[in-house]
DNA sequence: CTAATTGCTCTAGCCACTAGAGGTTCAAGG
DNA sequence: CCTTGAACCTCTAGTGGCTAGAGCAATTAG
């Protein structure tokens, strides 16, 4: 049995984030000892690495949710997950591609201030006209 | 003079949102009419335009603040706008890197469910375990 | 036995909006 | 001039995913 302070250590979830989970019941409450401290167990704890782990592939806690409601077995369930999960990966490279997008111009931008020939910053002129962009960043 | 419905229109920004700039200082408080609407001017429509511009290139509402009072002159000024500027770009590459970990990750995980043999979805397992992983995303 | 650490609950704050309630003003048509 | 409907006003509360702090109670190491 692990008090909250040793599952954070373990899993690297800080404790007002365990407890926040508990809050919103992504996790069920945990049982109390005699002092009315949380107690957890192995299950606990694979619980919360499995939720640790989705977070840090982006996944919201909503569909962390519903990946822990399907029980792991092939068929059905297997096919939701895969679905849950591709659909974080579209989303991602969504993501990534916008912020291409915004690396090109912001690397555009930055060098305007070397050979700053005018007499106004034209870093300040490009961050406000959208019209000078090379390409639709959004 | 535009009414602050014409503004939303003609920048993109959502009329709640302009409210909410002028509530939290970003913009300087809009002249009102007889009737208390209010109403603004070209230099307000430039500057919102700014704003805009700066949010779709993922600069916060502080730095965009900090951009909108530099002045414009070589110099100084224009030194610290290209900082703020790189300080961003610097940010889009971090993040940017790290989504394409994540990306790669959940390329993988979405591969297990194909050939799925054994009697557990490989996709929940590979989402639960981060030693299965092959890189180190986050 | 005491002191330090860890735990508890509760409230409030972060960012950048968004939604909704309930009321007022404006612009166009008759 | 009058009506109607759109656009405007203020205010409060909610979103996601936590984080910080106050003010206590329980546990644990020495």
């Amino acid at each position: 049995m692990f008090s909250i302070g040793a599952l954070s250590r373990a899993t690297g979830v800080k404790v007002p984030t365990i407890r926040y989970y508990e809050d919103i019941g992504l996790i069920t409450p945990a049982t109390r000892n005699a002092g009315n401290q949380r107690r957890y167990d192995q299950s606990g704890l694979e619980r919360l690495g499995f939720i640790k782990h989705a977070r840090d592939l982006g996944f919201g806690l909503e569909e962390i949710g519903e990946l822990m409601g399907l029980n792991g077995d092939l068929g059905e369930d297997c096919h939701a997950a895969d679905q849950i999960a591709r659909a974080q990966l579209d989303r991602v490279r969504a993501r990534i591609m916008r912020l291409q997008r915004l690396e090109a111009e912001l690397e555009r931008i930055t060098h305007l201030c070397e050979g700053g020939a005018g007499g106004t910053c034209q870093v300040l002129t490009a961050l406000g006209d959208h019209s000078r962009c090379l390409g639709d960043h959004d």
